[in-house]
DNA sequence: AGCTTTCGCTACGACTCGTAGCGTAATGCC
DNA sequence: GGCATTACGCTACGAGTCGTAGCGAAAGCT
């Protein structure tokens, strides 16, 4: 949210239930209407509270759309599937089947587009969506390493981390919002396969 | 172009000029204005054209875009540095360079932002940047295969290429852009690397 | 020349923007 | 309970953009 209500401030606080009612608003009419014809008003008109109550929370149109991303992709989980191989495989299908929601695909590109001159959204987008997916991977690896499937690290994981990110994350979406097509099984199979193979022989 | 000049035409043809002010006005407002702000009156008046020649031409903000996008996009060529894995990664870092450059990068992911809503927009992509952009994976691995350094094609090949095009394109533009870091000579080596071994590995 | 199409210009109604002002509702503090 | 404080819904506003229509002039094909 924009604004967390200050504690021990006085006066009436803000609503929780027109917080979720915007977001889940949001959500909406993203499917709806995409990104370019989203209008705040119509946000409004949905979620049943006035104009003025979406703009006292948020400053425009791409933060309230960042937010209600975020309470998207926070759907994502790790599940245990037994090996490193199969985990992969889950969260490649996990991720793309998200990708697949209409809201979740166009407020991500939309996002993005507009980041790439807004630093302040930036760094939104970094808190709120990267930072916190990329958890995905280092329980992974975690889970990895107390298998025994790959060794503990002996030097800073950090950059091998960012790498595997990137490359799962940017071949899902790359296939499947500018590729236009489908991430299936058979594709997160031998996708998985490349990855997990050349980070065996490439040693990180 | 929105429309080609039909041939036998009768009358006075549409101006080339008008056409390439256009194209240029438009990268430029993008990089000054951003996606959302680019109005198409303005990129009209930079162009030193009326607003109703940009509207005779293309349907809207979307399409004017998307050819905006592809003539900066035709840039990329694949110089011959010898072996696969410099190839490759003189592709991930020349890609990179084009991704720095503000107007791709505003451009790109709004046009697929909106592309995942309209059907014919998506074709315009498809057609324009994606099938083009491609033929430098195809011209790559048969490059690699004169010189031996990957076996001849026993089965088809479209599957594989669509693999290697959305994990380079996929991992590079994610890095840019959702993740906000730099693709420099370190991260496209062990990149391609990751890459190159992985297909080794996992035989496709 | 004569015909056809594009061009620049102006104007238009419809819409969205973000903000301001009002009276009312809901809460914390005393 | 009463009061100060803040959020809320509603209405209205000027500014800006949208995409289209109509006009006379310019430019090129046959």
């Amino acid at each position: 949210m924009q604004s967390h209500t200050p504690a021990g401030r006085a006066g009436r606080p803000r609503s929780a239930a027109a917080d979720a009612a915007i977001l889940a608003a949001t959500r909406e009419a993203l499917v709806e209407l995409g990104w370019s014809k989203l209008t705040l008003g119509d946000v409004a008109t949905r979620a049943g509270v006035a104009k003025t109550t979406v703009y006292r929370r948020w400053t425009g149109k791409s933060e309230l759309v960042t937010d209600a991303l975020a309470t998207l992709f926070d759907q994502l989980v790790l599940p245990d599937r037994g090996s490193l191989r199969a985990d992969v495989e889950g969260v490649v299908l996990q991720f793309a089947d998200l990708l697949e929601q209409p809201a979740t695909k166009t407020a991500l590109m939309a996002v993005v587009a507009e980041a790439t001159h807004d630093e302040a959204l930036r760094q939104r987008l970094r808190e709120k969506i990267v930072a916190r997916q990329k958890r995905l991977v280092v329980e992974g690896r975690r889970r990895a390493q107390s298998r025994g499937e790959i060794p503990a690290d002996v030097t800073d994981p950090g950059p091998q981390i960012d790498l595997i990110f990137d490359v799962i994350a940017g071949a899902v979406v790359h296939r499947t919002l500018v590729s236009c097509e489908p991430v299936d099984a058979d594709w997160a199979s031998r996708f998985t396969a490349v990855l997990l193979d050349g980070l065996a022989a490439a040693g990180g």
